[in-house]
RNA sequence: GCACCCGUAGCUCAAUUGGAUAGAGCACCAGACUACGAAUCUGGGGGUUGGAGGUUCGAGUCCUUCCGGGUGCGCCA
């Protein structure tokens, strides 16, 4: 038996599907399938082996399936192989077997669930990347927590993550902040001038009138006094300040930035900015290299159908031929002005990831960069590499029963920070992870703190508490070390239905890892942490009404040490979770 | 107008990626504490999976079309 069960069971049902239908092609034996039934009537696991394997055979479904059944009776772990519905293989494994599996969870502990069915791939996971204009706000937290959680996941499957962060330091936006800045500065040293007179001196106005950039602004005057206004105290020319500014600005943010995403217990490998490969060159090398490949050309765009813009005017421009990998039109890659687009340099910035060593990258992006998915993904097409884009779709906050509005005219604007003070890093990820992440969801802060089986988080760390609980009171009873005899304990009595439906659910915990990780959904794991933690709960009442199924019993000594060994894997497998979603255990609810 | 995401019980969401009779929690009704932690558990009602076609042994899942919600749509990032 290895730790993955399913997988186990798959090669000899491939291996006896081998011996009916002889020359069995690999492409239709990696199609069978051996997974939990979801209706316990019909068995632990059932296959579809013999449904992929009846055009080939040319055989009947119903008749693979009957020789299948045959050809599995023999094997010592399976108790029962039953032939059901169109051509399904339902089968039941023995209690024994199941319980066999426990010794090697206790033994595994939290690694328990990791497998190589990443081979080593290496992949790139960039997530967050908001631009450092300012603190980062709720809509940054789901794609904060699905990455990290993705990353970890997908380490766990084996593969080789690298997590990333792409800083937008190269735009507009920055310009527009630093002139922010200078703002709070010129308040500071005591300027004349009312915000509306400043304003109207900005290119484009003042766009980032929030207080966060008053310590900024404290910084520059400790180390440069006065010296970065006009003598007035007023706008001094660009040249003098606009580059001491902007490194201050952006070091200062990406440092709010970083503590913010180390709260929530996020800490990326790798923080790539956008200036740096400017910096380097490597657009232009990039487009250079695309430009070869004839994917670059010279040309006008059709105005988008409907709604056309006002001041729309064909224009020549550099284009790159996306249509070609998939997408819907040709995208520019120069502004008039000849300087490159954002696209432009984020095809770059994806060919440096690739460069660097990444067989699959993964972009975490936020629902409004939905229309960017075609163009980068037929772009790291072009690249020759693969690019894989999880769409987080926006987050609406509910407090006593009321939505909160992100709104920064309203004042009401929600920092990541008031959220983790409010809620707390562990209910913030555990709730985050409870949806499919492109499905829109309400976060309700009143659930997500909430005692009650509600609120998943409280519920599945309630049953690790209740886990830590038995074994606090086992060591009392039998002494220290009764761990370690409880993984040699004999575990036949074992046996009541309860006991065995949590075994088979912690035994398929390596599947759900695999799964959830080739399917790039971390939201899986919280599900599956939810059914542990019920079929604990579930156990654990058991035992209050039949006193005979209670965990610890001082005169079964026994007895106890089996269902210690059980209490202990639970806990194993439920620590194993969190750890994936960046959950702390808790040792009890206090 | 076009593209992408979503539509599942009154509400919030799952559904092992095409599998068997679509499942949980909340809410509603009825039950279980002389406790290894009742912050839990047991039972019950509740569905034309937005509508209509199609693909096949089999569709919530794939295709077409319509309806509804969200996001975006040439020099913002």
């Amino acid at each position: 038996m290895t730790q993955n069960i399913f997988s186990d069971v798959r090669a000899r049902v491939i291996a006896a599907l081998g011996t009916i239908v002889p020359d069995l092609p690999p492409e239709v034996a990696a199609r069978v399938e051996v997974s939990p039934t979801k209706d316990a009537a019909h068995g632990d696991m059932a296959t579809n082996a013999a449904m992929v394997a009846a055009k080939p055979a040319k055989m009947k479904p119903t008749e693979i399936a009957a020789k299948l059944v045959a050809a599995l009776a023999d094997d010592a772990d399976i108790e029962s192989a039953a032939a059901a519905g169109p051509g399904f293989v339902n089968l039941r494994l023995r209690a024994g077997s199941w319980r066999g599996l426990l010794p090697g969870i206790l033994q595994a502990g939290e690694a328990f669930g990791a497998s190589d069915a990443g081979q080593g791939v290496r992949v790139n996971i960039e997530y967050v990347s908001a631009n450092p204009t300012g603190p980062l706000h709720i809509g940054h937290c789901r794609g904060a927590v699905v990455g990290d959680a993705l990353a970890n996941l997908m380490t766990k499957a084996g593969f080789r993550v690298t997590k990333e962060y792409y800083i937008n330091d190269a735009g507009n936006q920055i310009t527009a902040l630093c002139w922010a800045t200078y703002w709070r500065y010129l308040q500071a040293v005591g300027t004349t001038m009312t915000e509306e007179e400043y304003s109207n001196e900005v290119p484009g106005g003042l766009q980032y009138r929030g207080e966060y950039l008053i310590p900024v602004a404290e910084a520059l005057v400790a180390a440069h006094g006065d010296g970065l206004a006009s003598e007035h105290k007023g706008i001094a020319a660009p040249e003098v300040w606009l580059e001491i500014v902007r490194e201050l600005a952006l070091a200062m943010m990406m440092a709010s930035v970083r503590e913010d995403l180390a709260v929530l217990g996020v800490v990326q490998d790798v923080y790539s900015s956008e200036r740096e490969l400017v910096g380097r060159k490597v657009t232009d090398s990039t487009i250079e290299r695309l430009r070869e490949q004839g994917l670059i050309y010279e040309g006008i765009l059709e105005p988008p159908k409907g709604k056309t813009p006002e001041d729309w005017e064909p224009r020549e421009q550099t284009l790159f031929r996306a249509t070609q990998f998939g997408d819907d039109v040709d995208r520019p890659l120069r502004k008039s002005d000849g300087s490159a687009t954002y696209f432009a340099n984020d095809i770059a910035y994806h060919a440096d990831k690739i460069g660097r060593g990444a067989d699959i990258l993964i972009d975490v992006l936020g629902a409004d960069h939905g229309g960017y998915v075609k163009r980068m993904t037929s772009a790291v097409k072009a690249l020759g590499g693969h690019l894989d884009v999880l769409l987080c779709q926006i987050v609406h906050v509910l407090k006593d029963g009321q939505p909160l509005r992100m709104s920064k005219r309203a004042g009401t604007f929600v920092t990541l920070r008031d959220l983790l003070d409010e809620v707390g890093p562990d209910a913030v990820r555990f709730t985050m992870l409870t949806r499919k992440s492109d499905a829109q969801m309400e976060f309700d802060i009143n659930q997500a703190v909430a005692q009650t089986r509600e609120n998943p988080v409280f519920y599945v760390q309630y049953a690790h508490a209740r886990c830590r609980s038995v074994l606090r009171a086992a060591d009392e009873m039998f002494g220290a070390g009764q761990l370690a005899a409880a993984e040699g304990a004999a575990l036949e009595s074992l046996e009541d239905e309860a006991e065995l439906a949590l075994i088979r659910r912690l035994a398929s915990w390596p599947r759900t890892v695999e799964a959830a990780a080739l399917a790039r959904e971390p939201h899986r794991i919280a599900f599956f942490l939810y059914d542990v933690a019920s079929d604990f709960h579930m156990l654990w009442n058991k035992g209050r009404e039949n006193a005979a199924l209670r965990f610890l019993q001082p005169e079964r000594t026994a007895e106890s040490l089996a269902r210690v060994a059980l209490v202990a894997a639970t806990a194993v497998v439920l620590r194993s979770g969190l750890a994936v979603m960046g959950v702390r255990p808790v040792e009890e609810m206090r």
